[in-house]
DNA sequence: GCTGTTCAGTGATAAAGTCACACAAGGAAG
DNA sequence: CTTCCTTGTGTGACTTTATCACTGAACAGC
């Protein structure tokens, strides 16, 4: 029954004899909320696998500011994780669990062996990497060019199934990587307009989110 | 003695027979200045991996802006390449050769075939995509958080060795994915403190760049 | 020469980032 | 219940970037 917990779909193309192999040499590791996975710097233990639970994946430049690069969510795989085991060299961002998360820890030998024998797997970390890139590419796309209350919008829409959320603009800031201030104007705008409702530490979102 | 010309370090580490077998499914394609290897949309046909010559990979917003994400060198491959050959969708940007270019295609089939038997080949691989996804995230840094005229400075510094450059203003905001306008100002601004001197389609650097 | 095209310079204005500070909400300790 | 402290928010003033709308200079091809 401990094994149902441990389904994670990139081990469930491997052959049997492969899998129970594999799932012998790992253990899952609870994170709760605020937990770090790794900082940066950190050098990395192994690749890990998100079961279930949400992971951010943010990083601070030299001026202290910081942006969220993208998240890990459950059946995802922690692609930055590949290269710094593949060179040794050490993170450049932090992960933080934003809900409680169970995580396999998949370590460098064993990671080389499913590589080697299995083109499932091979398949999943490359298709695995190629979205990551992707993302990083539109993350890239969307800072350089896009003005910020489109994206402060666009980021409200996604999360306006909620009746309210529970966020600081200080927070919101650190997701779109800009300043607290920015933030705290563009929302009071917003306010002004009637589309929400600021509170401390809240949003309401009222009428013409809830489409 | 064509063999001589087909060296990349990544084909160098296969076992001789394989290494042979994968240089007869391959040819070596040779691209012209300004050619354009691929563009947004296009499907991708196989994994291009760089013999020498330089070619920049840049994309462009909704906005119609610009910016390079980045290039590839002499035994460079086309890591994001692979993701679209994996997943079947086509790029999200374009490449352009800089210098005249050689480069090797590797179709899937081979491709997979390598990924199969050669650890050394995956590793090269790995490594590759780590370095590109840590290249693309220190760019969502730079352009997230950096002031335009250090960055500017940056690049112009990064190429200072010569006397002078040919590039017009335009390329350069595309470079740094900014307007051009924005671009004229800073240089003359330079220029003003006497650092560099314009002329039609080049920069020439005086004094303080040469170090 | 003329003519069209590509490049560069610049003012006006809007958007975003930075700095500095005021103040309000809530928790903890007395 | 006060008082004190931390955290979160609001805002003015100012700088840096982006955008728009032009102008004119440099060059290429008749």
């Amino acid at each position: 029954m401990e094994k149902l917990t441990l389904q994670h779909s990139i081990l469930e193309t491997l052959p049997e004899s492969l899998r129970r192999d594999a799932l012998n040499g790992l253990q899952a590791i609870q994170f709760e909320n605020g937990k770090v996975l790794f900082r940066a710097g950190d050098p990395c233990q192994g690749l890990p696998l998100v079961l279930h639970g949400s992971v951010k994946v943010q990083m601070t430049g030299l001026s202290g500011n910081s942006i969220v690069l993208y998240r890990m969510g459950a059946d995802d795989i922690c692609t930055l994780s590949i290269g710094c085991l593949m060179t040794g060299d050490g993170f450049r961002a932090e992960a933080v669990v934003e809900e409680d998360a169970k995580v396999l820890m998949v370590p460098r030998g064993l990671f080389d062996r499913l590589m080697d024998q299995s083109a499932d797997f091979r398949l999943g970390i490359m298709e695995s990497y190629g979205r990551r890139l992707n993302d990083l590419m539109l993350l890239v796309e969307e800072v350089a060019f896009r003005r910020m209350d489109e994206r402060l919008l666009h980021w409200l829409e996604a999360r306006a199934g909620h009746r309210a959320i529970t966020i600081t603009h200080q927070e919101l800031a650190i997701e779109l990587g800009t300043a607290r201030e920015v933030i705290s104007r563009l929302l009071k705008e917003l306010e002004r307009k009637g589309r929400l409702r600021l509170a401390r530490g809240k949003i309401e979102f009222t009428g013409s989110f809830a489409e």
